[in-house]
DNA sequence: TTATAGTTTGAAAGCGCTTTCAAAGCGATT
DNA sequence: AATCGCTTTGAAAGCGCTTTCAAACTATAA
């Protein structure tokens, strides 16, 4: 069977659709060119007469020749595919991340290649290694936990974009999102409802970004004159659970407080849960605010006031920068600034 | 540059970690073999003396060498990578499924390849050419929408595992979920608790699954001798909009029930938030019941009773499956059941 | 008209691997 | 000791493409 497909090139069996298994060597052959000059058409990589690229045009549209991925890899061009690496494939919030990029790379011809980091910098450094290996030609890091100096060095052999932090590299381009100015935002608003008691639920200090949350709740609280109660700061996981949990400790240690504001909505849903338990009720008992407007926050019970990150947009921004990095060009990006959105979990203090 | 990369095919500026650019002749080099020997060690697909296969296992540990899954492809081996089609990126559901493949495929060396098919069999047609030009080794559909002669067509060529129905073919193994059951399960619970007019949010007609769902509500409201009420039944289309909008049609044509199924938990929370919206207790006022058990599920407020379906398993066993399609072997899988979860969202109708 | 520089073109090498093919090795058989 | 059949091994072709190199043009200047 192999035999008797290597005998006789041409004889694919033809792809169900479309025509796996023209090669460029037909397309050259039906268009009476050389290989050579049909490969020089599809680069772009040096000039060719109007008329064979004109003949060549038609030949491939005829044949409905698609080029073979691997052989190009292989030669040493582009594979038209990028590395993405992920931290978890069901994460809400990179799930929306990651179908922005799949949106951006599309037109373009690439395909993207995920790949979990697990919120680890060791497997993010085996993602990188796998994606190496399959040639990607660019590679994108969604929040990573690398080091600045390993993404940096990576970025000498591939072009790299990063999200989540600020870092500036020949090759490497990076997005961040104003994490403090939606911490302030997130205060400001609760702040305005007349609250003077906001417990705040902290992200996992690991994370640059729950960091930048707590700096922005406190710069904030003390813009308004309000003293910070470290006591009313509970430090959470950015998970459900962990949201949870940290109302629970909030109760146990007598805190009193009108407010909490939760460094990720994934909290916020726990902490909701949390005061659903107790028969508080949001927002007549304790408003409640969250941080990235998640998908589902819009039909929580109630709808959950938070502010949104533009999780699709990074995504997508982070595709286009990585397609001006490949094309030569300086990308830049405009990352949406930071809003509120108001919605039903938090009300005026009742006076 | 090129040319000096070329010239000394040695010097590939070694990769930042691992050792990418060590090529299977290095490694015969330094077992003093020949390359053939070592491929075939690689493949195992001939028998090789124990020596030079020691010899060689050595060298490949020293070297730190990595075959390059490009070359194979080309060379018409495996590419050690497995497409698989998706809904969306972002789907809460199928995200989940999505991290059951990734754990199975991964310890066996492979890496999946993730294109959505937007639940549209026009996109999955055309996923499936850009995985058929990439080379990959198998294919995991997941609920596609391709009809079961395109599927089986597709195995011709490739071993392929579809979920979400019960297809049977040579080079094709299918996986599917109870839906049936599952909806009975959910229907018995709300009966047991004394309900008597259950409403029904339907899912996407175009959907099987829906149908199948359906089926098991009035499957079990007649084993339960009570009637079926088709005013009862609200068409959704599985996402929490449809959901809301199916409650508000409910009371706009003035039904009575006091509890509601809904098809999926996505159209539950949707539920939940109409609910709520006009004041009306859950669980105190109405149960509510969804099917999916998603994550989210478990920290609504309350928490909801629900259906569970073993996304992960299903992911995973769909990749444990195409490993063994990929053996030569037969597969096998067994899907969990479905379970029903009774939490905070149902309780016993009040007297 | 002929030499000169620039442009377009094709042949061929090579990317790293798998696989065929035939040669070599080896023990068993007569 | 010579032969047969089996297993192990290496050389070489080829997967589909990119890229170098040099040949073949074309236009321009002398």
């Amino acid at each position: 069977m192999k035999t008797a497909k290597r005998s006789t090139p041409g004889s694919r069996a033809g792809a169900a659709s479309g025509a796996a298994g023209v090669t460029i060597e037909a397309v050259a052959q039906a268009a009476g060119v050389s290989l050579s000059t049909v490969s020089r058409i599809l680069n772009g990589s040096a000039a060719v007469s109007p008329a064979k690229a004109a003949a060549v045009a038609a030949a491939i549209a005829a044949l409905g020749f698609v080029p073979n991925p691997m052989a190009r890899g292989l030669a040493g061009g582009r594979t038209l595919s990028i590395g993405v690496i992920t931290q978890a494939l069901d994460s809400p919030f990179y799930g929306v991340a990651m179908r922005g990029i799949e949106d951006a790379l599309d037109p373009a011809g690439y395909s993207p290649l995920f790949l979990s980091g697990h919120w680890n910098a060791k497997a993010e450094a085996r993602c990188i290694d796998v994606l190496r290996s399959r040639r990607v030609d660019g590679l994108i890091v969604l929040h990573g936990r690398l080091t600045d100096a390993a993404l940096k060095a990576c970025a000498k052999h591939l072009p790299v974009v990063v999200t989540g932090r600020d870092l500036r590299a020949p090759g490497l381009f990076s997005l961040n999102f104003d994490n403090f100015e939606g911490a302030r935002l997130a205060t400001r608003h609760l702040i305005e409802l007349g609250h003077r008691r906001i417990a705040f639920i902290a992200g996992d200090p690991a994370h640059p970004d729950a960091n930048e949350r707590l700096r922005g709740y406190q710069a904030e609280l003390a813009a308004a004159g309000i003293g910070f109660d470290p006591a009313l700061v509970a430090p959470g996981e950015f998970h459900e659970q962990s949201g949870l949990l940290a109302v629970e400790r909030l109760f146990e240690t007598r805190q009193r407080f009108t407010a909490i504001f939760a460094a990720n909505d994934q909290m916020a849903v726990g902490a909701a849960l949390a005061l659903h338990r107790r028969a508080i009720r949001i927002p007549d008992d304790v408003s409640l605010v969250g941080f990235d407007d998640l998908l589902t926050s819009v039909y929580a019970s109630p709808p959950l006031s938070t502010v949104h990150q533009p999780a699709y947009e990074q995504g997508r921004l982070a595709a286009m920068a990585l397609l001006q990095l490949l094309a030569g060009n300086t990308p830049s990006a405009d990352v949406p600034a930071p809003q509120l959105v108001a919605r039903e979990s938090s009300r005026r203090v009742r006076g």
